[in-house]
Formats: C-alpha cells, structure tokens, sequence
DNA sequence: AACTATTTATAAGA
DNA sequence: TTCTTATAAATAGTT
C-alpha cells in the first residue's frame, strides 16, 4: 500500500483514473469546507469530472452567482460587452483547438497508427490499455446477451444476473 | 508543533485564523491542481479571505468565466450590433466543440467508458476496431524487436518483414 | 468498499 | 511571512 508517490501526471489506465478522482474529489472538498469554516472565509468550488459530471460547493451567498454560471450551457453573448465576449471566443478557440489535437494524437497511437518511433515499452502499455478496453467491451455485451435473452426466458433469472453483473453505475439502465 | 487535532470551528484568534488561512489556502489550491492534472478535471476555485481579498485557480476556459463573474454585476448592456466576424467565430467555436466533443466521446467508447445504450452490432465494431489496433501495435513490436536483432544479425530479413508487414492505413480515420 | 503503509498537510513554535 | 517538526490527515496500491 502506497509502495511510491505518484508524479503530478494525467493517470492513463481509465479506472485508476476514476478512482483517485473519486478520492481526491472528496477530500479536495472536504478541505474547502474545512478551509471556510476555519477562517470564516468565502469559497466556491466548481469539478467537472472527466465524464462532464459536474460537482460543486460553494458557501452562502457566493453559491447563487455560481449556479447561474454553471446552469448556463451557452455564454450569454447578450448580456457581456461585445469586446470581452470576442476575446472569450478567441480564447476558447484556442484552447478547444488543441485539445482536439491531442485528442486526434493520442486517438491515433490508440489506433495504432502513428506508432513509429515508440519504444517498446511504450507499445506495450498501448497494448495493455486496448486489452483492458477489450475487457469493458466485452463486459458490455455480455450483459447486452443477458439481457437479451431475459425478453424471451425466464426473467426471474436474467434479472438477478443482471443486477449481478451491474458494477459502475449505469452500465445497464 | 500539532499536539492535538483541531476541531472545524472558526477560529476565533485573528492572527492565528490569518495564519491557518495562509496555509490551507496553498493547501487547498494545490490539491486542486493536482486534481486537474491528475485525473483530467475541469476545476474553477474561487476564495475571499475575511478580509475580502481574491484568490481563484481554474483549469483552461473556465478561467475567464469565472473571473468575469467575481468582478461581477457590472455587466455591460451593451447589446446588440454583432459583426459578421463576431458571428463567424462563434460558428467555428460551436464547430470546434462539436468535433472535440465527438472526439472525446470516440475515445471514451474506444477506451470501454461510455458503453450503455450501444447495441450488440455497435459493440461488436468497438471491439473489431480495438482487435485491428491491437494488431497493429503487435506488428509494430514485432519490428522493433526484428529491427533490435537486425543491430547483431542479418539486416536483409528484417528490412523485408519490415516492409511486408505494412498495410492498411488509416482504417479507422 | 475497506485496509494500511506511506506520503502529504499542517498546528504549533521559532 | 517563512522555516521546522511532530503529529494528523490523505491517499496509492492492494485486497
């Protein structure tokens, strides 16, 4: 347990992934909470996860000017000066650009296209990533053929592996 | 130095309240950004002091957002009038995101996350596609390790596994 | 989800 | 504010 600590790194593998976030999430809040009570100070608190899931805190007051900002999917042009919102854009252009191309790069190696030059360690996590995701998809359907079967045969059985089967949430609703 | 564990209650003492905010301020900020990098996380922070004074940490375009709103209520009514290039860039902003977000999706599909609600067909491609890559990057170690050998060996046999094992690109772009 | 060896944060003191 | 250090808290890896 905790044979080493980690470098500051996005974490690859999808499931360590989730796991720390859902760990480090909870204490992250739990020191802004602290933080607040503690020095009486005011603190708002905004985690998009990886899956767009969003979480928040945010004390008192601070809380509504939040919520407005997060329940507004599209930027609300109209009612920001026209010089700011044009910089706004440009910037998030920027930015929406190259996270596309990172995305495109890394979905490439995932591919398997754009492998030359890799070592070969390198290649083998690639190939340990597409073997874990083989797993999950395979997982999915076999629950998918479980499921399929329970709408002809007895579904006493098919539901109870069905929920057997279930492990994150909303593999199957 | 910590003879006891405190308990979350505001600390009445001033200076030792401006001295623990100091402290777990950088605290906090820090597991915020090692959140964002660690598990690839969209995080906005905002924090006023008692003393009212600013401190925020986001993660890319937020940033903006968030900052607009603290220097708050001021908005700039300043309606109306868009110019065609102010159109133009927010099209090709919805454009962008569009195609991050359908990238993004891709990925999370091909990494087995986002699987619910996809049919047995459509798994079936997701799992061909994976065992192509896999392929691929098993050619490619192939070659490398060929290539390695080729470094004490016969260079000829090599150079013409090399060149055979070449074949389908792009079968997934 | 629970455990625990370690790392990390931090309260108190200087 | 910054440093030190003993202790409390968080958490990476494992089960």
């Amino acid at each position: 347990m905790v044979r080493k600590k980690i470098a500051i790194k996005r974490i690859e593998d999808v499931t360590a992934r989730h796991v720390c976030f859902s760990k480090r999430k909870s204490g992250l809040f739990k020191k802004a909470r602290e933080l607040s009570i503690l020095c009486d100070a005011e603190i708002a608190l905004i985690v998009f996860s990886p899956a767009s899931k969003l979480f928040e805190y945010a004390t008192s007051s601070m809380e509504k000017v939040i919520e407005r900002h997060i329940s507004r999917s599209e930027l609300n042009f109209d009612k920001l000066d026209k010089t700011w919102a044009e910089q706004q854009i440009r910037c998030n252009y920027a930015n929406l650009n190259n996270k596309l191309g990172e995305k495109t790069s890394e979905m490439r190696q995932l591919n398997g296209e754009e492998l030359q030059g890799l070592t070969l360690k390198q290649l083998q996590k690639i190939e340990d990533r597409l073997y874990s995701s083989l797993n999950r998809v395979n997982k999915a359907k076999m629950q998918l053929m479980v499921a399929h079967r329970s709408g002809e045969g007895n579904n006493q059985i098919s539901l109870g592996l069905l929920i057997g089967s279930k492990e994150d949430e909303g593999v199957v609703a």
